[in-house]
RNA sequence: GCGCCUGUAGCUCAGGGGACAGAGCAACGGCCUUCUAAGCCGUGGGUCAGGGGUUCGAAUCCCUUCAGGCGCGCCA
């Protein structure tokens, strides 16, 4: 479809400067809104009427007159106040787009692009917020891949940082345990975790002298070795592989898991600092209060407001801030340090994917070759704007132009509870929370829905409605089918909102299979594949059948309305790939959840009203035929960007 | 204070210069001897936050006011 439109708007455009002498840079061409306004058409007359001191309608007559016969064209027509309306051939549309839905992926290849999420605290469990990043970067991943791009994707352990030294304070100072305690507890670690990491915020409330325990335990994470860093190293590991298990349960892969104290183990942030220094993009501070630390300095409206208008990379003990250390760490994914990480397995997934760490040990060989991305992409939420800013000012001051454009922060909203759900949990409100649109969550605090309570909720109600309507089937089956719902419930809801809106957690609404869900594209999937299962079994065309059915079809239906809807039907299976690169180009990948919906709706609109199995007129049911089978074949394609799977069955 | 984001139907949200502003939920009324009712069809519901401007054309772009959220740490 994007091949027409391009050529249908070359075409307009070379009209015009022949006939007129002057043309827009771009000519738009849209979709009409309307059936019998054809099926491309163009506005491009009324940006000219001015120009041209004439009558948009004049124009596009004068278009539709001079416009040379071109393949794929069925007919040119002026309609409207001035839109140029083009009708497609249809049969050859047909074709086309069966061919398109056989194509095999493209094989990735060229530059690699890294993609950066999921990034969770390993102190405690992962959340729904969590379950926003790693659903987001995990579908940015395979649109990446599906548009024939090599794609790594990371996701960075941050085990040096504040959240994990309280929460070896929690087992050090509370628990009054070590690595033998922290063994000793039982399943679901990261949940036990997530209690004891509030119970440490807890702590420094009630005895603020208690937040003089913190320094020493970043110094020995970041230092690695000892008896705190080994405690340190236990729980995040194990911590780390909770996230990992959860993240399996909703189809979410990594390539590689680099840790930050690997960072600072193999010195990249050191080199980036003499780097800095030796750029002068970083100086001492000589007095004052922030005497001792290394800043660098920020222009611009963007970073008017910050505190001397300088940020702190080092501080006065001489650890590295965060951002420091990023800064060092996309240096690596764009291969602009001279130092590498070592690697070994760090588990393999049960369908064979290997996932790799970074580490001190010798390291495994042979393995794959990571980081030295030609683009990079983090997924972190809106909030961190400002200090993914000044990373990408930290790659610019070092000269590093290109990378530092080539640095994309795919930002998102974050995820917030309704008052109704944070009450739901048992949280105390007043007033004034009540009449709030959304509570921000807090994992310093223990305040949230945690990614795997939600998970059991979702299955516990998808098999429900499995079991209500078939009460005989096999538990096993059951149990596979629940799962598969709830994991389309839950991807669906996760990308369905723009990007930039704050999503606000309703437990009745995540728990609806009804409307606009990830079930009702599904249920719509299912019905699509029963056709084919019920037309096999009576020595009808199976779906191979159907594919070459599709591959020579005709399209040539007695004119009507029910033309016309099924034509709508193939219109909208055809837009699939231009959304898909819409999608990348804006990076709102919403619009291929909505796009599947609207799909998903046009077809069961269809199914209900036009029988396929038992149409009697040849004609007719091939083209249904046809349809149902391009619908699956391109609803098999948006699943697999989403991450949602197709139930055996509904 | 400064920066970023948001404001569209009762609720949750699409649409971000182009043909009469859409969907889901909720409400109401229909449709299961016919390929699965997690579905389909229909009804009602709008000052696109307010004001000004640009344009042949504005929910969409610009200015401004109001309301809400987030960010601005030797936390991340």
């Amino acid at each position: 479809m994007e091949a027409i439109r391009q050529e249908i708007a070359r075409t307009v455009r070379r009209i015009l400067l022949e006939r007129f002498g002057e043309a827009p840079e771009r000519v738009a061409v849209e979709y009409p809104p309307q059936p019998g306004m054809g099926d491309l058409a163009s506005p491009v007359a009324f940006e000219m009427a001015r120009r041209l001191r004439r009558a948009p309608r004049d124009i596009a007559r004068e278009l539709a007159a001079a416009f040379p016969p071109l393949p794929g064209v069925a007919g040119v027509a002026s309609g409207g106040a001035g839109y140029l309306n083009v009708s497609l051939d249809r049969a050859a549309a047909a074709r086309a787009l069966a061919r398109e839905v056989a194509s095999p992926a493209p094989p990735s290849d060229g530059e690699k692009i890294i993609v950066e999420h999921t990034n969770i605290n390993p102190n405690k469990a992962a959340h729904i917020g969590h379950l926003r990043n790693a659903v987001l970067g995990d579908t940015l991943a395979r649109c990446l891949r599906f548009s024939g791009r090599r794609v790594e994707v990371q996701n960075y352990i941050d085990d040096t940082g504040v959240q994990v030294a309280d929460l070896v304070i929690g087992f050090r100072d509370i628990l009054r345990g070590g690595v033998e305690e922290a063994k000793a507890v039982g399943d679901r670690f990261d949940q036990f975790c997530w209690d004891l990491y509030a119970r440490v915020t807890e702590m420094y409330t009630a005895f603020p002298e208690k937040l003089a325990l913190r320094p020493p335990v970043l110094k020995a994470l970041e230092e690695g070795h000892g008896e705190i860093a080994a405690l340190g190293a236990y729980l995040t590991r194990r911590i780390v592989n909770c996230h990992l298990d959860t993240m399996a349960r909703i189809g979410v892969r990594y390539d590689l898991l680099p840790w930050e104290r690997d960072v600072l183990a193999f010195r990249f942030w050191e080199t980036t600092f003499a780097l800095l220094k030796e750029r002068r993009a970083i100086t001492l501070v000589a007095e004052g209060e922030r005497q001792g630390c290394w800043v660098m300095a920020l222009e611009g409206r963007r970073f008017a407001d910050l505190k001397e208008g300088e940020k702190i990379l080092v501080r006065s003990d001489g650890t590295v801030t965060y951002v420091g250390k990023d800064i060092a760490y996309q240096m690596w994914k764009f291969g602009l340090l001279p130092a590498d990480f070592r690697y070994e397995p760090f588990r393999d997934e049960p369908d064979g994917h290997r996932v790799w760490t970074t580490t001190r040990r010798p390291g495994a060989s042979p393995r794959p070759a990571f980081g030295g991305g030609a683009r990079v992409y983090n997924v972190i939420d809106v909030r961190q704007a400002y200090l993914q800013a000044i990373v990408v000012e930290g790659l610019r001051s070092l000269g590093h132009r290109e990378q530092a454009e080539r640095s994309t922060h795919f930002s998102y909203e974050m995820v917030a509870l309704t008052p109704k759900s944070a009450e739901t949990l048992g949280l105390p409100l007043n007033e004034e929370d009540r009449g709030r649109p959304y509570l921000e969550m807090s994992g310093r605090r223990g305040l949230g829905i945690k990614a795997d309570d939600l998970l059991d909720a979702l299955e516990k109600e998808a098999l429900r409605e499995v079991t209500w309507r078939a009460p005989d089937l096999d538990p096993r089956e059951a149990a596979a089918l629940g799962r598969d719902i709830a994991v389309g419930a839950l991807r669906y809801l996760m990308i369905k909102y723009t990007r930039n809106k704050v999503l606000a957690f309703d437990f009745d609404e995540a728990l609806s299979f009804e409307g606009e869900s990830g079930p009702y594209l599904q249920y719509a999937v299912v019905r699509a594949r029963g056709i084919f299962e019920k037309m096999a079994a009576a020595g009808g065309p199976d779906e191979a059948e159907a594919a070459r059915l599709a591959r020579a079809a005709e399209f040539n239906l007695p004119a009507g309305e029910g033309a016309e809807e099924h034509w709508a039907l193939l219109m909208q299976i055809a837009r699939f790939r231009e959304t898909v690169a819409q999608a990348l180009e804006t990076l709102e990948l919403s619009q291929i959840a909505k796009y599947a919906f609207a799909l998903a709706q046009k077809f069961n609109s269809f199914y209900h009203k036009y029988p396929v199995m038992k149409e009697p007129d040849a004609r007719w049911k091939t083209a249904r035929v046809v349809l149902t089978h391009l619908f699956l074949a391109q609803m098999r394609h948006a699943f697999a960007l989403m991450g949602i799977p197709v139930p055996a069955r509904m």
